[in-house]
RNA sequence: GGGGCUAUAGCUCAGUGGGAGAGCGCUUGACUCACAUUCAAGAGGCCACUGGUUCGAAACCAGUUAGCCCCACCA
């Protein structure tokens, strides 16, 4: 054959092509959703990465399903907006900063809260900038003029608006009650920000001596340190032990405090002794209880986490320093009954791992109950659908049971809160413009209070202040609500539930119509990749490595929404051989392109043709069907069979004899076909594996600027050949049964043989008609058709669809072992028969299964016995 | 304590009531003019267990077992 030349290199190099076709698109502004301008609006708000932070698996993970659904959309014409942003990220962002300080032997009180900023906002540019970077590697068609963060002026205005209607409505309260202090983070943070983790522990039984002389009551705890705030021993009112207990007093040892036992139905008296010190100021439950039975809140526990002034001689010290002295002295004072070791749940700091310390301060408190039951009705109604379904559950559950949300946040980093309160007077003023003067008293002197709001605050009016409310923007009256979220469920408290309920609050509708949650990229192991197990791996190694089209590909293949997977590095070579088999596929089809007009010859459609645009139409119509029901996977599963196994191993083959050897229209015929076939296969491809779909999709003969704006197929205006679709299918079984028989006859690949074929006059006409490829993919000598009792005896034999197949090998082949594979053969056959049989005389069966069904066993049935005698009929002549 | 997920080939996983699948690994053969990042052939499954629904279940329902996850204020 001449040596044709062609600009593609026997070996896919993703480097080669990538950057530069990125730079094109956005140069372009494909990406814009200005580009399809009259479209159905689709939109996806991007969740935003924290700027501190750097991508990781599961950030590659999520940017592909977007823009798998993104470029998807697109390409069927809609207008298309895919936003993408960064989050400010509070507490992330300030340690990172605070850190940088402590090796320039600073902190941030010394450089005080303007600087801190300064410092705050350089970094932010710094990181953001890679993380960009990392989001354009992947090829993420975001619409980057429209990018946002969290603390930009549009979306600080929205937050504004938000906390001041909240406040106006009373769904926004400052009060002093107990939350989650981390000492270490030096901030409160919100419940769902406390981790609960088992940890071994113990549990000590002390003695508190009735102050009356009587003895003393045990109580058990885990905590001994916090005793030194209690203010009460609490018993279950119905608990006979204690019954006349009540109402006496005890001394707590070592504070001489004199403290009541009461009564509360909280108590649980199968526990421990059934009697529980109170401690208000530090455990939720006992400040619940002290409320109800007005104790004191005595804290003892310092923000430091050390003990504070009130523990008396224990100030000063760690907690755990005076848990062991404290234990200690009630064993020297004979108070200590006993110890016990007990597994227990502690919370602990979500960022940092520091155990929580429940401590009573005063903070800003979000009313939850009114904001969440229209959030819970408009997922009830369908007004938001979950994806998988069984999410609404989890969502559900949660937004049933939700408690207040405590929003502020003892940080610089993030959006102040606008509250300013009177020096003088000691108003609270909230308002949209900084006030100036107290409007109750007229003083200057107002104060701004110094913490800021819980990041997630302002993610929480992301899919509406990224649009640019609160002004009334086109984009937001166009894109709102969006179409759908994608994100892992691990955010689902966090993040989904609070923008719905935001959504409802401020815009009436929710944010989203389809809320489509992926699972965690684990280790290969199946662990959480971490920085602690030091088993994360960065994105940008693989793109480097096996180029992005390659992450996308292992991210998606075999992904079932919902379900994590398991991060496989043979799964990426995978991946690149794939890339390398369509790289390869459309080198040979360039290579053996003409010049001719498109119209030079009439198409003379093969059987083979046939059957590929009919298998073509199938599979654009499955990917898009899967495409739309967010089956990513499957669709892409689709396409790599037909890629792979049907388009490159059957009829790129099928096609060689007509390029090599055919007349100039059949030799046109087959080009035709193929470059339409490889054509589409890009196209259906391009969402996956954008770059290497561009760069081959430029080279071939097309029709617009790219193949990002080319209609996405969906089978719809493709014909069917069903029929021919059907003989197509019976010559390839043919072929196979051939290179079967061959191989169990040890026949050498490349040597040629003889095929005899014995079947009725419409099979011989459709195999004579496909005597090329026989010859080319069964290796066949020369084919020969008998009628009748003509068969040769001294052959292999198989019998598929009708077609009696012979392998004449005499001298060659070994009677004893094709006697025994006809024998294995027979068996299997008669096994498939009975059971078919028994299906068959199942009156219930034919009554009740759909006649199609029925059909369709039957001729399975009439198959089976052909081919039982077909073989039973061969074995005769062997013996 | 409540809720959820998972259980399919040696491994990792698809499977959407009607003939058990893929990739990798394994065995055998092949440097065939797009590709050895390839091609051809093969071995390998009581679809966790027990019931139920159905003409028909890997799939739907209930229970059991094992593993994982989430939520929860039990000292």
């Amino acid at each position: 054959m001449e040596e044709k030349n062609t600009p593609l290199a026997t070996v896919y190099q993703p480097q080669d092509v990538e950057q530069k076709w990125y730079a094109y698109w956005l140069e372009k502004g494909y990406f814009s959703c200005d580009i399809n301008p009259d479209g159905e609006p689709f939109c996806i708000v991007m969740p935003p990465p924290n700027v501190t932070g750097q991508l990781h698996m599961g950030h590659a993970l999520d940017a592909t399903m977007q823009d798998v659904l993104t470029r998807f959309r697109r390409m069927q014409g809609r207008r298309t907006l895919w936003l993408p942003g960064t989050d400010h990220a509070g507490i992330a962002t300030q340690a990172k900063v605070e850190e940088a300080l402590a090796k320039e032997g600073l902190s941030r009180q010394e450089i005080g809260r303007e600087a801190f900023l300064e410092k705050a906002w350089d970094w932010k540019h710094r990181y953001h900038g890679r993380i960009v970077k990392q989001l354009q590697m992947m090829g993420s068609s975001c619409d980057w003029d429209h990018e946002r963060f969290t603390l930009d002026e549009g979306c600080s205005a929205a937050v504004r608006e938000t906390f001041v209607e909240l406040y106006e409505k009373g769904l926004i309260y400052r009060g002093s009650y107990i939350t989650n202090w981390c000492s270490h983070c030096q901030t409160t943070i919100s419940d769902i920000e406390v981790e609960h983790n088992q940890r071994a522990g113990h549990l000590w039984y002390l003695r508190y001596p009735y102050a009356d002389g009587s003895g003393y009551v045990v109580v058990a705890t885990t905590r001994p340190e916090t005793l030194l705030g209690d203010a009460a021993v609490a018993v279950h009112p119905e608990d006979e032990r204690y019954r006349d207990k009540v109402g006496k007093t005890v001394i707590l040892p070592v504070m001489q405090r004199e403290i009541p036992v009461i009564a509360d139905e909280y108590c649980d008296m199968e526990f421990g002794t059934g009697a529980v010190k109170i401690t208000p100021a530090h455990d939720p439950n006992d400040f619940e209880i002290g409320l109800r039975h007005h104790l004191p809140q005595i804290t003892v526990i310092g923000k430091d986490g050390r003990m504070n002034e009130n523990a008396g001689k224990y100030a000063g010290m760690t907690l755990l320093e005076c848990r062991e002295k404290l234990v200690e002295e009630f064993r020297s004072l004979g108070l200590l009954e006993r110890v016990e070791d007990l597994e227990h749940a502690v919370g602990e700091c979500y960022r940092c791992g520091t155990p929580i310390e429940p401590l009573i301060s005063p903070q800003w408190f979000v009313k939850m109950a009114p904001l969440a039951a229209p959030a819970i009705e408009a997922v009830r109604s369908g007004e938001t659908r979950f994806v998988p379904a069984r999410f609404a559950r989890t969502y559900t559950n949660w937004m049933e049971n939700i408690r207040d949300w405590c929003i502020s946040r003892q940080l610089w980093w993030g959006h102040r809160i606008p509250v300013w309160y009177c020096q003088d007077c000691g108003e609270q003023i909230c308002t949209r413009e900084d006030p100036v003067v107290c409007p109750k008293c007229g003083s200057k002197r107002l104060e701004q209070d110094p913490d800021v709001l819980d990041t997630w605050f302002s993610s929480a009016l992301w899919p509406f202040s990224t649009l640019g409310w609160p002004e009334k923007t086109k984009l937001l009256e166009e894109f709102y609500p969006t179409s759908v979220l994608v994100t892992a469920y691990d955010i689902i408290f966090f993040w989904v539930a609070r923008m719905i309920f935001s959504g409802m609050e401020q815009m009436g509708r929710a944010p989203f119509h389809d809320v489509f949650i992926h699972g965690l990229v684990r280790d290969d192991q199946g662990r959480k990749m971490s920085k602690s197990l030091g088993n994360g791996i960065d994105p940008l190694e693989i793109v480097n490595q096996y180029g992005a089209d390659s992450l996308r590909f292992t991210l998606t293949m075999g992904n079932s929404p919902g379900n994590d997977m398991r991060f496989q590095w043979e799964r990426l070579e995978g991946a690149r051989n794939f890339m390398n088999k369509i790289w390869n596929a459309s080198r040979f089809t360039l290579m053996n392109l003409s010049d001719d007009q498109p119209d030079a010859y009439p198409l003379q459609l093969t059987l083979a043709d046939q059957w590929v645009l009919t298998r073509l139409a199938r599979v654009c119509a499955e990917a898009s069907a899967n495409l739309e029901k967010y089956e990513v996977g499957e669709a892409l599963r689709a396409i790599y069979d037909f890629a792979w196994d049907e388009f490159c191993d059957w009829y790129v083959e099928m096609a060689k004899h007509r390029l090599y050897q055919g007349s100039p229209a059949e030799k046109h015929t087959a080009q035709h076909v193929l470059c339409v076939t490889l054509r589409t296969i890009l196209e259906l491809l391009h969402p996956f594996a954008p770059f290497i779909t561009e760069e081959l999709w430029q080279q071939l003969p097309h029709q617009g600027e790219t193949i990002m704006l080319a209609r996405y197929p969906d089978g719809s205006g493709m014909t069917l050949y069903p029929e021919e679709e059907q003989r197509m299918q019976m010559v390839m079984e043919v072929i196979r049964s051939i290179r079967n028989l061959r191989a169990e006859m040890n026949v050498p690949m490349g040597k040629k043989a003889p095929v005899v074929l014995a079947c009725d006059a419409a099979a011989q006409a459709v195999l004579q008609e496909c005597e090329p490829y026989l010859l080319r993919l069964a290796q066949a000598a020369e084919l020969s058709f008998v009628t009748g009792g003509a068969a040769p005896d001294k052959a292999a034999k198989a019998h598929v669809r009708g077609v009696d197949i012979y392998l004449p090998l005499a001298g060659l082949i070994d009677l004893d072992k094709e006697i025994s594979r006809i024998e294995k053969e027979i068996a299997s056959t008669e096994n498939e028969l009975k059971r078919l049989a028994g299906k068959l005389a199942n009156a219930s069966f034919l009554a009740k299964a759909p006649a199609e069904v029925v059909e369709k066993e039957r001729a399975k049935e009439t198959e089976y016995q052909a081919k039982l005698d077909s073989l039973r009929k061969h074995l005769q002549l062997f013996r």
